[in-house]
DNA sequence: GCATTTGTGGCTT
DNA sequence: AAGCCACAAATGC
């Protein structure tokens, strides 16, 4: 299938994602410098709002890899906007032990759309499976200042 | 207060 | 099936 890799540069720096035109199959946060991006679907769509600190409705996404996946999903997307929750609460809500939520989050295949940076240990920040500079960013960017 | 250990469940290979 | 992990709570010092 024609799934292409496009590029977004963001306010808080760049990442892609991959768009294969009906669904968004993976999310990566870059740390390199990108030319400027062209092109119009749903995923930059929502980018465009989120670093405008709009809130939309998903697009599209991939199906997560397993049932567990799909509802850490939707626990995290119920999280606001601004809010932190800890892995124990996560884990908690999810009826799952911390450590796999780490695990799990870890293997999420679509961070910021997912906000799985909103997950932070419960003394401490926590990690991230795209470097943890994104993830201060982001929670800087979301906490901080709801616009830019 | 910090370092270590253990309980824990799902993910990747 | 085995090992790995982005944690947390309980100990030990």
């Amino acid at each position: 299938m024609g799934a292409d890799t496009f590029r977004y540069s963001s306010p808080l720096g760049e990442l892609s994602y991959c768009w294969d035109g009906e669904v968004c199959r993976e999310v990566n946060l870059l740390d390199a410098p990108a030319d400027n991006p062209t092109g119009s679907d749903p995923i930059r769509e929502w980018l465009d709002a989120y670093f405008s600190g709009e809130v939309l409705a998903l697009p599209p996404l991939a199906a997560a890899r397993s049932p567990f996946q799909a509802s850490m999903r939707q626990c995290l997307l119920n999280i606001p906007r601004g809010e932190t929750l800890s892995y124990g609460e996560a884990a908690k809500q999810l009826g799952t032990a911390p450590r796999a939520m780490g695990q799990a989050l870890g293997a999420n295949p679509l961070p910021i759309l997912i906000p799985c940076h909103r997950v932070v240990a419960a003394h401490g920040l926590g990690g991230f499976s795209c470097g943890l500079e994104w993830k201060r960013r982001l929670l800087a960017f979301e906490s901080g200042g709801t616009k830019l």
